[in-house]
DNA sequence: TTGAAAGCGCTAACAC
DNA sequence: GTGTTAGCGCTTTCAA
């Protein structure tokens, strides 16, 4: 491979003036310039990042850290989704995308560890299972953070309106006339869990209306199975009086509840109405489609690029709020007025 | 942070044996060795990357090619689902993930120069753009390369059985009483579009069926807008002899299909059968569930990454063939029985 | 405007 | 078994 010092022997000028030029610097000869970037596209030199990094201490790289329950990686529709469009937006500031993992040593503070190996720029925290700890000991390396899942103190946070979408789904179901909601609630250890529980919760009392545990179930996991199972437990608990709506805290678990529900004779949205969280794209494909709020994940994803990108250029970053992207209700066939037989 | 000679300072020894240490070298004292490791953990000493990169010139890195008319990315249903366990099978092995695109200047051989520019030990090719000529330069140069997507000479490809699986999918339909079976097919300038209809084709002439054209459209890309495009054209043209049942080339457009027939008063599968390819989320949740071919993507992730590692260890691999993962026909509620008024 | 040279953190001869 | 040392390809003073 040609090395900078053969553009600087074919060229005939130094290594110096070679690297200025690659590097934008002010300082050369117009003439130069052009001699050298012939030179070094005639022969091929592309220069070699890790030589640059070992001594700009710069990779241009971000390390994303991804991980959660369900082990769907990529393919999670909304993380995927969110990362898609963090990854063009960096890749247009030349910065390049690598997974950092736990592979990397038997130790703790192994995603610190990768992220140094790798030397990365910054990181993108969107694991559901990143210790607090752990992520402070990544910003305090002087590596930037933006996270889209938890809140960590000092570290910026993009996620959407929880509680406000939340509030108006339910206000939504309200509207049509329901009074009992139940609520299949996502893991309330993730900030999205928290926020939406806290909305419902916030809800009832704001419409004064009880709370009755037996139209609550929250899960402990992501899990497919787990969904299947607090669907399950929430019928049961409240057969002799069931809900007439629930509010399921993302789109999967809407559409598995919703699956049960039909499989054993429950009408939707006739009997009970459903309202999701994520508009994934099966949200309007299942039968019956589903009401839901959408998340907006590329703006999700643009807003983390834009702050990683301020804090890449040393811009303060004011850390004392979450930063919010609006949802949106989008009402499709899983919802309907409530049947008046429920007032009486 | 802490260096190589901060860790032969603290533990009394040299820079030569720290670095053995870390490199598995047998000829070093246990004793020294157990030292050596424990002076490091305590100052926190990580190798960095890209010092050893710019010496062994061995970076650890694979980086993958990643882009489809789509521009899904990530969540890109197929693609995704064989990229996760690819990565997390390299990942086993010590080596990370990098995306390589075209930001990287304004040339030709744009990939060819990302993957130097990051020093790719390895290069995954998942690109259904990605011309030949591009892709024997990458190779070329070195970079050892697995292709999911296209066939290039010297390349070993892993793809799904497309023959067989048209071949069981159609047979299927026949064994159901279908004589009239159209096809509405993915772009054939991808493998896997290629192979599926000349499969088809192949099926009409074994059983003695008509190529009619007025049941036959294909997709110049992968969009949905063409694939609706295409579904209405291919009812246009046969509307006044329409098939009994379709094989649609991937699952997205079998669904767009079907919603679109349904849409217009056609009912599936009772006066059209349908069949897709691929199996992917949706296909079990649309209404009706999809009668489809499954790709083990998790399969085919695997291999490539054992034909990555492999080369990369400096095995000698067998290109002359393609080596292909099994489909598997799933049965739903998108294909019955042809009418018997049909057949008259 | 250009160039000489030191050094980034590591590996790998080679010497001891 | 262990240490010395010369690079790997680049950037960046500093001097010319």
């Amino acid at each position: 491979m040609a090395t900078i010092y053969d553009v600087a022997k074919e060229s005939g000028f130094s290594v110096a003036t070679v690297s200025k030029v690659f590097n934008r610097y002010s300082g050369v000869n117009d003439k130069t310039r052009e001699k050298v970037l012939i030179t070094a596209r005639r022969i091929g030199y592309v220069p070699i990042q890790s030589a640059q990094t070992l001594v700009t201490k710069k990779s241009w790289l971000i390390g994303v850290i991804f991980k959660e329950d369900l082990n769907q990686g990529l393919i999670h529709p909304h993380f995927g989704g969110v990362l898609e469009t963090f990854k063009l937006e960096m890749e247009k500031s030349g910065y390049d995308i690598i997974f950092i993992n736990r592979n990397f040593s038997n130790q703790n503070m192994r995603y610190l560890e990768h992220c140094r190996y790798r030397n990365v720029d910054g990181a993108l925290l969107a694991s559901s299972t990143l210790p607090q700890e752990e992520a402070l000991a990544i910003h305090h390396a002087g590596i930037k953070c933006v996270s889209v899942e938890k809140n960590y103190p000092k570290i910026p946070t993009v996620i959407s309106t929880n509680h406000e979408g939340t509030m108006n789904a339910l206000k939504y179901l309200y509207s049509l006339g329901h009074r009992r909601i139940g609520i299949l609630n996502s893991p309330i250890g993730s900030l999205a869990g928290y926020e939406r529980f806290e909305a419902y919760k916030m809800f009832l009392k704001k419409y004064n209306l009880p709370y009755d545990p037996n139209i609550v179930s929250i899960c402990d996991t992501y899990t497919d199975e787990e969904g299947l199972i607090k669907a399950k437990e929430l019928v049961n608990k409240s057969k002799n009086n069931l809900p007439t709506a629930i509010f399921a805290g993302y789109d999967k678990i809407a559409i598995i509840l919703q699956s049960y529900l039909i499989s054993i004779g429950i009408s939707i949205p006739n009997d009970i109405s459903i309202i999701g969280f994520d508009d994934i794209e099966i949200a309007s494909i299942s039968t019956p489609t589903l009401t839901t709020l959408r998340q907006y994940r590329a703006e999700i994803g643009r807003k983390a690029a834009d702050l990683m990108k301020r804090q890449l250029n040393n811009e303060k970053i004011d850390t004392s709020e979450i930063f919010r992207i609006p949802t949106e209700l989008i009402i499709r066939e899983s919802t309907c007025r409530a049947r008046i037989i429920e007032r009486i």
